[in-house]
RNA sequence: UGGGGGAUGGGGUAAUGGUAGCCCGAUUGGCUCUGGACCAAUUAGUGAAGGUUCGAAUCCUUCUCCCCCAGCCA
């Protein structure tokens, strides 16, 4: 896979190597990617998942996707779908190795009764405010719990016990006999058991003990033959506690967990209770809106999985907590548009021109490249006739020097059609707004080229008044107007409450009648677009992925 | 002020004792039937101070700054 070279020199990579060279793990690379249901997976996601698949396939490896699914009071089924969902559509495959943590819960049960055996877990009475307590602090250690030293035979009994449903929720835990004075506090006898009373999406009421996190999940990968457990930064103080399970039950070949940054973007808030927020309070209309980073909003804006891809692997991966500008995304899905998406002509903001050397009721068929990048993308016939419209924008009154575009008297090329001139200007008697432009066109420019070497320096899209195809356009922005959206302490108050502007009336060439929600294009010289899920036959509805790059726009951004 | 990590141009990331490179952005010019794309050029960096060495981003010492950890979340 092309795009995963630059994953090639990674520092995880350096560590794949020097195991495979000292004969570890027979040679074998076995990662997993093991996201919780408890939400939709974000553009944060994919490094995750580019990660762990991506090292996995240059490896000759394998990566399983694993549901952590050790807290049922934060988990759906909704959630395991729309994971699945787009892992897959990212492009990655994990062949029949789908697993879920609650499948291993009766072989986790197992590994705790071990534990207790060895005298290496108790069973705790303390209450969570009281853990607390003992815990200590960052500076101070912390206190052995009264409970500590029970013998291994009543640890079974009330572990049993608690299984069994006897004691009511938050009374008892199971908890690993380590060390209450590590300065780490996660070994200070964590928690690796506790009682919620709670139906698991899978396992129903079977259960109402459930695994910890720092105890499922090295035993997990224990199970499953992984290799490397990759994993993000702020996991690095709980390696320790990762090996001590593996080592207190005697994993022969244990998993190696190895932490790397996350992916964060500028614009960008990826915190899953944020999002929800934004959700249920309504400011986008759900989690595929195509302003969420989410995968299914990136899917729903037009973003290619090769784009996120190739972002992925070329921003890199290291151990230094970064945050990437947005607009680097955005060149990726550009550069895979740019080569794939077929050309069209679109007018968002119509300007009626009336061509009136144009013989009315004349139509003409010109064929127009579908993507001068892919000669072999054909070409396609677009209507022409005496009435057109082009946009407000490409048209000035009073035109600034490097406007390159229409103005009284001037000419420029409509493209693939003719060099039209502008003859006269129609304004609205009562409040002066330009509504039609008169112009005339040169014969001789049939095709949009002329033979006399004239130059035209503009060239204009267009579309004709009586075939254009009527069409709703949904054009957006950042979410956030700071490029923190938790500057200044509130990321609400940072909203863009221009991020979705919708065009109701856009006038679009025949050719695009019938896409399908989904289908790609250029509107040519406005940027990427796509169908969306809410169009019908009836109305198109598109939603634009990413404007092309606009000098004009920064030269009069630049003189404002 | 405990522990664990991290600092390379505006952003991201390579170089593991031997020419600080690549990508994004920005700027300038060229080209163009998309002010797109493409081409060319420019801009600009090793957190600080010492030390070792013929030679240091890399090794040593000290310092500074940033991130993470006190859930019965993951």
């Amino acid at each position: 896979m092309q795009e995963l070279e630059p994953l090639r020199n990674t520092f995880i990579q350096e560590i794949i190597d020097a195991d495979r060279a000292a004969g570890r793990y027979g040679g074998r690379v076995h990662t997993r990617f093991p996201p919780e249901p408890n939400g939709y997976l974000h553009i944060g996601h994919a490094r995750a998942i580019c990660v762990d698949f991506g090292l996995a396939m240059l490896n000759g490896g394998l990566c399983n996707l694993r549901f952590d699914d050790t807290n049922p009071t934060k988990e759906d089924e909704e959630y395991v779908q729309s994971i699945i969902e787009d892992v897959k559509w990212l492009g990655f495959d994990w062949g029949d190795r789908l697993y879920y943590a609650s499948d291993y819960f009766e072989q986790l049960y197992e590994y705790a009764v071990q534990l207790i055996k060895k005298g290496k877990a108790y069973v705790c009475d303390l209450s969570p405010e009281e853990i607390r307590e003992y815990r200590g602090t960052l500076t101070e250690p912390g206190k052995e719990s009264p409970y500590r030293n029970r013998s291994v035979e009543e640890n079974l009994d009330l572990f049993r016990r608690m299984r069994a449903g006897e004691f009511p929720e938050g009374s008892r835990t199971l908890r690993a006999k380590i060390d209450m004075a590590s300065p780490n506090l996660n070994m200070r006898d964590p928690v690796i058991y506790r009682i919620q009373k709670v139906r698991h999406h899978r396992t129903g009421d079977e259960w109402c003990i459930y695994p910890m996190y720092d105890f499922a999940h090295p035993l997990s990968d224990a199970i499953e033959g992984i290799t490397h457990s990759l994993c993000t930064l702020e996991f690095e103080d709980h390696r320790p506690l990762y090996d001590w399970f593996l080592e207190a039950l005697e994993i022969k070949d244990p998993p190696k967990q190895i932490e790397f940054a996350r992916l964060e973007l500028t614009h960008v808030i990826t915190s899953k209770r944020r999002l929800r927020r934004l959700v249920d309070e309504g400011h986008v209309r759900g989690w595929d809106d195509p302003r969420m980073p989410t995968l299914a909003g990136l899917r729903r804006r037009g973003y290619t999985p090769k784009a996120i891809r190739t972002f992925v692997a070329e921003a890199g991966v290291s151990k230094t907590n970064s945050k990437i500008e947005y607009a680097r995304l955005e060149h990726y899905v550009r550069q895979d548009l740019n080569a794939t998406a077929p050309r069209v002509m679109a007018v968002l903001h119509p300007l009626r021109v009336v061509i009136t050397n144009y013989p009315e009721g004349q139509v003409e068929t010109f064929e127009v490249e579908n993507n001068p990048e892919d000669p072999s993308a054909g070409t396609r016939p677009v209507p022409f006739s005496r009435e057109i419209y082009i946009e407000r924008d490409d048209f000035m009154e009073d035109p600034p020097k490097k406007f390159f575009r229409l103005a009284p008297g001037r000419e420029v090329r409509l493209k693939g059609a003719y060099y039209i001139t502008c003859q006269e200007v129609i304004k609205d008697p009562e409040t002066g707004e330009i509504v039609e432009l008169r112009c005339t066109y040169d014969p001789e420019s049939r095709g949009g080229w002329t033979t006399d070497g004239r130059k035209v320096r503009g060239t204009l899209h267009w579309v004709s008044a009586a075939h254009a195809v009527k069409a709703e356009v949904r054009l957006y922005d950042h979410l956030f107007l700071t490029e923190d959206p938790e500057e200044g302490g509130d990321f609400m108050a940072n909203l863009n409450p221009n991020s979705l502007v919708v065009l109701p009336e856009c006038l679009i060439e025949p050719s695009v009648a019938n896409a399908s929600a989904g289908d790609r294009f250029q509107f040519l010289r406005h940027g990427y677009f796509c169908v969306d899920p809410d169009s019908t036959p009836e109305k198109l509805v598109f939603n634009r992925t990413v404007t092309l790059k606009d000098t004009w726009a920064k030269i009069q951004s630049k003189e404002s």
